[in-house]
DNA sequence: ATTGTATTGTTTACCCATACAATAAGCTAT
DNA sequence: ATAGCTTATTGTATGGGTAAACAATACAAT
């Protein structure tokens, strides 16, 4: 079934040539002369030989052709939500046509030092839950890009997302609206959660942040308060977590008639709970969601959400890693009104 | 900011031992006094030495630590795929409990060699488009496994698709029924049709055969015939595919009362068409999904399919392949009688 | 004092290939 | 024929580390 591995010794020995020559066949045209080289391959299919042994040429060439993208949670997690999933799709696709590999790597995760000497670059998605782990990869001298959160040293892609919550907030709330936020990450808890007096985490440019910001400046506008009780913090955007929150908002007295929700994910189970119980929407409950997920579009009624295309954000992101790009990328977005406004 | 590296040689000069003594130090305790490795991990936090370079010890020791997970299709198509997604949640969290690396390889790639020298082994989830990459797997001495599907030599993790398609068809068919059947790749064609006389693609053992044997058992026993104009195949668990063949099914003459569908996907949207044109599920049309997705439970009517734990299914896949299981393993499945039977 | 046995540390060969300097061969111009 | 220049090929140092064989030391038992 399987001989043991040739190695380029074996095969030069067999060939009657230098190691140099079999490797410059295989990766330097330009070194030896056309007729040999292809003598050379043929011979080599011949024998059985597939190429110089890549985990050498890693220790070697010093590159892998594998990325690595560090998530900004558990890789179980990631897959399943759908905004991420896509970004993964835009990622990939690069990768893929640049011929270079993909290293799923879990943001919870002790450290990247198992992976750092043999990995050509990282793709940091999200805020990574352990902060050590950012920390790390700035410190490297490999290439890396940040997406969806910014830090001190890495070039970054995002859209503005104070910008883009101002707009959809702007667009749902009317003057005298009683208005909840549904937050993702707010403070340090690891339930579902009123925000109250808790002190923020994440730096001030987490998109959370920024997504907070804008929601309340386009209510500062309208002349409408939000009092920190009124803004819900969510772990994850985790579908039952969403729910809970939910249901929290709605039972809540009095209950807001508008809720701005930091993810399409929490948008919808936020519908859903509302429908189920009976309420009208928009009419009892304007409801907004974010990113722009295509499962937004197939609710009845579909959701009014700020739209940007993860796929673009992983395609450029791997792009601009590929290309050694120093400067940060500000993608655009687009407000989606559907019928929950 | 980074400073040249520091190698195994470096710190054993500047601490006055043996580089051996080093890598045992971080190696194999066993091979040096308590004291001397502590003061050496000591030392070398001191100086800034992290440990040995991945990129060395993956070809001196001929392990990587990572895994590479070969998909059925493209990267981007898999990670928005509800059930191979939750598989990779499965595979992923085995993974890293053991402290290995996952890095997702696209099923339609050209061939396996370029990450073959250096992975530990292969998970092979459902039959690579590219028929020669399992050809390459089946001949690498690496420890592989794949889930469902079967390639001569090597280990698998499946259900019985026959007896799950028999069951769920059991229990939606009756006599006198009209039953039409939305399978998945079953003919060479890279659109939507119906199988007419065409040739079945993949092996006997493909999920998409078996399961076509259970449905057309089933039906066989219930005095029901399904003429192959009756069979769609549709060539990826796509959406859009789904929704055209749903259509063409719909509208054809007549039209069926009973339709096995070989995804859930597919299922909800022949479900939703369904619903959309006015039909009543299921007094004027008796649905079958298979997978038991999340979403199917969400659905008004919620679906009536095969759920089979995906996440198991990771689990076991990534367990077998690090303990070298050579044996196969057969999961259970269930059946859940929703509101479209 | 001598031998035997653990324990600890070092030497050395090896993992497999690539980059660069050095050599050899072929050819041109004088 | 010789120097000078290309082009094709090879020798060798290097990438960073590990495993197995080996040497050295410490200590107990004889």
């Amino acid at each position: 079934m399987k001989k043991d591995k040739l190695t380029l010794k074996d095969v030069a020995l067999r060939l009657g040539v230098s190691t140099a020559t079999i490797s410059n066949a295989f990766n330097r045209p330009d070194q030896l002369s056309a007729a040999r080289r292809e003598d050379i391959l043929a011979q080599c299919e011949k024998i059985g030989y597939t190429g110089p042994n890549k985990a050498a040429q890693i220790l070697r060439k010093g590159r892998s052709n594998i990325v690595a993208l560090v998530l900004a949670d558990s890789i179980a997690y990631t897959v399943s939500d759908p905004v991420a999933s896509t970004f993964i799709k835009g990622v990939s696709k690069v990768l893929q046509q640049q011929g270079k590999h993909l290293l799923l790597y879990a943001g919870d995760s002790a450290s990247i030092l198992d992976v750092v000497d043999f990995v050509d670059g990282f793709i940091c998605y999200g805020a990574p839950k352990n902060h050590k782990l950012a920390q790390e990869i700035v410190q490297q001298s490999k290439p890396a890009i940040t997406v969806d959160f910014n830090i001190e040293g890495l070039p970054s892609v995002n859209i503005d997302n104070e910008q883009a919550a101002y707009e959809i907030a702007n667009q749902a709330v009317k003057g005298g609206d009683h208005v909840a936020i549904l937050g993702l990450r707010l403070i340090d808890s690891p339930t579902t959660c009123r925000v109250y007096d808790s002190p923020l985490i994440g730096s001030d440019s987490s998109i959370s942040h920024r997504r907070l910001d804008g929601y309340l400046r386009a209510c500062s506008e309208k002349g409408v308060n939000i009092d920190s009780d009124w803004i819900w913090h969510i772990p994850e955007s985790d579908r039952n977590f969403a729910k809970q929150a939910a249901k929290e908002v709605l039972h809540s007295h009095p209950r807001p008639n508008t809720v701005l929700c930091m993810s399409d994910i929490i948008a919808l189970e936020l519908l859903q709970c509302a429908l189920t119980e009976g309420l009208e929407v928009p009419q009892d409950l304007k409801i907004t969601g974010f990113d722009g997920i295509e499962e937004a579009e197939r609710t009845r009624p579909n959701l009014s959400t700020v739209c940007q295309s993860s796929v673009q954000k992983g395609e450029i992101a791997a792009t601009a890693l590929l290309d050694a790009t120093q400067d940060d990328t500000l993608l655009s977005f687009e407000l989606k009104l559907g019928e929950t406004l």
